[in-house]
DNA sequence: CGTCTATTTGAATGTACTCAAAAGCGGTGG
DNA sequence: CCACCGCTTTTGAGTACATTCAAATAGACG
């Protein structure tokens, strides 16, 4: 039998045994979201952690002027969630909705919490994401301020390549912090560099 | 007995005993940075998590153009260290030093992970610092991507007005991902309007 | 007091934005 | 199967935000 894709990204960190990995399963509601269903909405509380098993997500900040900006993509094998509110219980401050169809895995907190104590491995398994995600967004502050925009689109192009192909330009504009008429404009520019 | 600083930081998250409290006390080195004294180089292995017990330190990256842009300070009860560079063992990207003579105690990798397999607890604990630095990282990406430089640096000044206090505006500019020379004509602006 | 670095000031420039409009593209219904 | 609709992407003109470079001023430290 194929294990689950959900536990092969776990054993990338820990080793469980059958039982726990049996527990763990028993925690999982699978959900499917459509295109533009909004999983996560600003001002509501958010008390799951999702990982994607198929499909594509976003999460976005909408800011005073009606802008979105967006946060992160999540595509298959990754986590989501508007981590401050999952793990303080305040109420949202991102939204969160699918670019295409989507089948996620989601996990509530209060199962987390008895989780942990439960099978203390997963601390460190949450230790290690945690960790990553930190390294992630200090590496992306990095490049947004030591590079300008087209050399910021160069270097999302090859790091996320998976992304480039299914996301919507106007989407990475706004992960770039930039309009999408100048992404545009930018993709003009290095087409002709090139040819 | 004044409890120690950095215990009061780690009760904050977790209940340790006496035995265990102990224990992790005499993991841990003290060390004194001199004023501009390089803690961690770029392309050295940065083998220390650093916890600040008294003064105040800055992380910043090089980029190609030699240009330095700060990533984040450090003063009393924060920790500090290139997490990339320090979790996966790589050399460090990041450099750090002292912006004023600080007092740090240091926590050896293997020292942690001698301390994470034999009180877990610990693991908890640093899942909980990896969180709130997450979070934190993205707060800043969205203050980044949503706001002009005068938001940005009012918000700093709400949100880290110990920093304001005690770090050069040289500093405060890179950290903002501005020049000195214009925050220099944003503050004479806010100045302005005020009186 | 002199030196070194941080901060301010100003002029010229560049990067990215706004607004408006046209072109492209995918889906849906007739 | 084509025509139309809605949304994304492109184009262009005018503008605003932020930078560069150069130089003056102010502050901190020995």
């Amino acid at each position: 039998m194929e294990p689950s894709p959900i536990l092969l990204n776990i054993r990338k960190h820990i080793d469980l045994t059958t039982v726990e990995e049996d527990y763990f399963i028993s925690l999982l509601k699978e959900k499917t979201v459509q295109r533009k269903e909004q999983l996560i909405k600003e001002g509501e509380a958010c008390t799951y952690i999702n990982f994607v098993q198929q499909g594509a997500l976003r999460a976005f900040y909408v800011d005073h002027k009606d802008n979105e900006n967006v946060i992160m993509f999540a595509i298959r094998d990754w986590w989501i969630t508007d981590m401050h509110s999952f793990a303080n219980e305040k109420p949202a401050m991102l939204n969160i909705d699918a670019l295409e169809e989507s089948i996620i895995l989601q996990l509530h907190k209060k199962d987390l919490d008895q989780l942990f104590n439960k099978v203390p491995k997963f601390e460190r398994f949450f230790r290690i994401l945690m960790q990553n995600a930190y390294v992630r967004e200090q590496l992306r502050i990095v490049a947004n301020l030591s590079m300008p925009a087209a050399d910021r689109y160069d270097n999302f192009l090859k790091k996320y390549p998976q992304f480039a192909q299914r996301v919507p330009l106007k989407q990475i504009a706004s992960y770039l912090g930039i309009t999408p008429e100048f992404l545009s404009l930018l993709r003009k520019r290095t087409s002709k560099r090139i040819s």
